[in-house]
RNA sequence: GGUAGCGUGGCCGAGUGGCUAGGCAGAGGUCUGCAAAACCUCUUACAGCGGUUCGAAUCCGCUCGCUACCUCCA
């Protein structure tokens, strides 16, 4: 009967194949498909992993909070990602990593897969609908091969198969992405060695033949070999998803090659275009600079939660964390500092704070006070209209810091809670609860038997100290505050004479 | 060199041709046994120089500074 959200808040978002914002229509709505190039398995989960997923993890949130039914598929790489992609010289990432490590590639793979996953769960982050490995899927990628080579844009050459860039940029539309041109690539390339199988340096390898001492083979038409990495996403995006699907996503340095070399596959393999919307989102800096493998300046999300790092003076919360990455706009970079984690740590406890002040509001309707009624409806339309803009997550922020303060403002009665007719005081219970919990996932983790514990401990302490308190015995009233809070649990003593605590850290 | 983008108050960070977010920090106040929290008030910015305009931080040009991609990276 009524119609869907996603009709009633129209969504932008900024297509990195246009450079502009453009309203999001769904191939076949309720359905949405949406593919996230997930991390390749080698190492620790940083905080470049954790921007990548929480962003599109707030995007996914909001899509499935306006009524659409998404598939939402974030792969892991497990072979075919090279050193060198380029000169195609380089190792496997992952089997370099076991050499070092001296375990089997699938030890790296699990092991690092498991690290990311937990380190997700920490922030919060919903597991995606499906999330397929390349390992998993090599009859898929030998699949799309057959069709590029039966379509003529790739050639085989002493087993192993490269794409033909030459050919492609000549009868497509290559660097549509990137902006860039193949000719500048060409011109603009290093001199490289031992590369009398590709017939153009650019030419990227979609099979390659594995060498005697390669751990990670398997058999194919063109012999023992192991994927490329671009194939892989278009192997898997194309299995679940379709061959055109609604969104792509990843991160800014994905763009060139890794997504036009997926858009140039696509094309040649199924002469589709495999997304209409490519969403990627900005990266993560450390005092200005990029934060890589290369440098070495990155910070594992296992450091950040424990503080152990030189860079870092205290431990951050996965939540602090999470809200730190969403109270930026997801195509700005983000700088990394310990100023910035901590004004974001005390921010998220004022928002916080009011989700639970909140919970505490007992609302009798009385006599409407229209302003009021009118300002508060419009802070909740706010919240979906910034999120409808190409999730602004850091304009919905600050409207829900406003929100917040009305909430207060009815707690202290400041303002008037009977004021507030039955239908906006739902409205602002569910909007501010539904898009801090729901849409942004700034909900606090679920309470367990040790959790109840030790409320109930606290109490206990509580009572004891307003009874010192009542006997104006300040000494012990103030002991227990004081030693509380160095626990970790600020009290407060409210007006009404109860009193209430939170979590500090 | 080619391509893309950025420069906002003490800090972080939105946004936009006129109504000039928000958070953190700082100052003063209300409340409180004292605190904490909350609330109120204050500090008012858009790199520089030109141009378009009734009006620009927002559009255009130039200058300076910074970053990313063009090699692997989320």
């Amino acid at each position: 009967m009524s119609q869907p959200s996603y009709d009633r808040y129209p969504l932008a978002v900024t297509n990195s194949l246009s450079r502009k914002k453009e309203i999001f229509k769904a191939i076949n709505p309720p359905l949405v498909g949406m593919y996230l190039c997930g991390p390749t398995v080698y190492g620790d989960p940083h905080l470049g992993h954790a921007r990548s997923a929480v962003n599109f993890d707030v995007i996914f949130r909001y899509l499935t909070f306006l009524e659409y039914k998404v598939r939402y598929v974030r792969n892991i790489t497990d072979v075919g990602h090279l050193e060198d992609e380029v000169a195609g010289t380089g190792e496997d990432k992952v089997s370099k990593k076991a050499r070092l490590e001296k375990l089997e590639p699938m030890e790296i793979v699990q092991l690092y897969t498991y690290r990311y996953r937990d380190a997700l769960r920490l922030l919060n982050v919903l597991p995606p609908s499906v999330e397929p490995t390349a390992t998993g899927h090599i009859l898929e990628q030998i699949e799309v091969i057959q069709s590029i080579l039966e379509h003529g844009y790739a050639y085989e050459s002493d087993g192993s198969v490269y794409f033909d860039l030459e050919k492609y940029a000549q009868q497509k539309d290559y660097g549509q992405l990137s902006g860039k041109v193949l000719d500048d690539l060409i011109s603009g390339s290093r001199q490289t060695e031992g590369l009398d199988e590709k017939r153009s340096p650019h030419d990227f390898a979609l099979w390659k033949k594995a060498s005697p001492e390669h751990i990670m083979r398997w058999n194919s038409p063109w012999g023992e070999g192991f994927p490329g990495w671009h194939l892989e996403c278009t192997a898997m995006s194309t299995k679940y998803l379709g061959e055109t699907f609604d969104i792509h996503g990843g991160g800014l340095d994905l763009q060139f090659p890794h997504h036009e070399a997926e858009i140039a596959q696509c094309h040649a393999a199924f002469h589709k275009q495999p997304a209409n919307y490519w969403i990627h989102h900005n990266l993560i800096t450390i005092d200005g600079q990029k934060m890589s493998k290369s440098q070495g300046n990155f910070i594992t999300l296992e450091q950040l939660f424990t503080g152990e790092h030189p860079l870092l003076v205290q431990a951050y919360s996965p939540m602090t964390v999470r809200f730190f990455i969403l109270q930026a706009h997801y195509r700005s970079p983000v700088d990394f500092s310990n100023e910035a984690l901590q004004a974001a740590e005390k921010g998220l406890v004022r928002l916080t704070n009011a989700l639970a002040t909140l919970e505490k509001l007992d609302h009798q309707p009385a006599e409407a006070d229209e302003v009021l009624n009118r300002e508060i409806n419009q802070l909740c339309e706010q919240c979906y209209l910034h999120m409808s803009d190409d999730f602004n997550t850091a304009r919905l922020i600050a409207v829900l810091f406003e929100i917040g303060s009305k909430i207060n403002g009815l707690y202290n009665q400041q303002i008037t809670l009977s004021s507030l007719d039955s239908d906006t005081f739902q409205r602002m219970h569910n909007t501010f609860q539904g898009f801090i919990g729901e849409v942004l996932g700034l909900n606090a983790e679920k309470s367990d038997d040790s959790q109840q514990q030790k409320e109930g401990l606290i109490q206990l302490l509580i009572d004891i100290r307003n009874k010192a308190r009542a006997d104006k015995d300040f000494a012990t009233s103030d002991q227990i505050r004081d030693q509380l809070k160095s626990l970790g649990v600020q009290l407060k003593d409210e007006k009404s004479g109860g009193t209430t605590y939170s979590f500090t850290n």
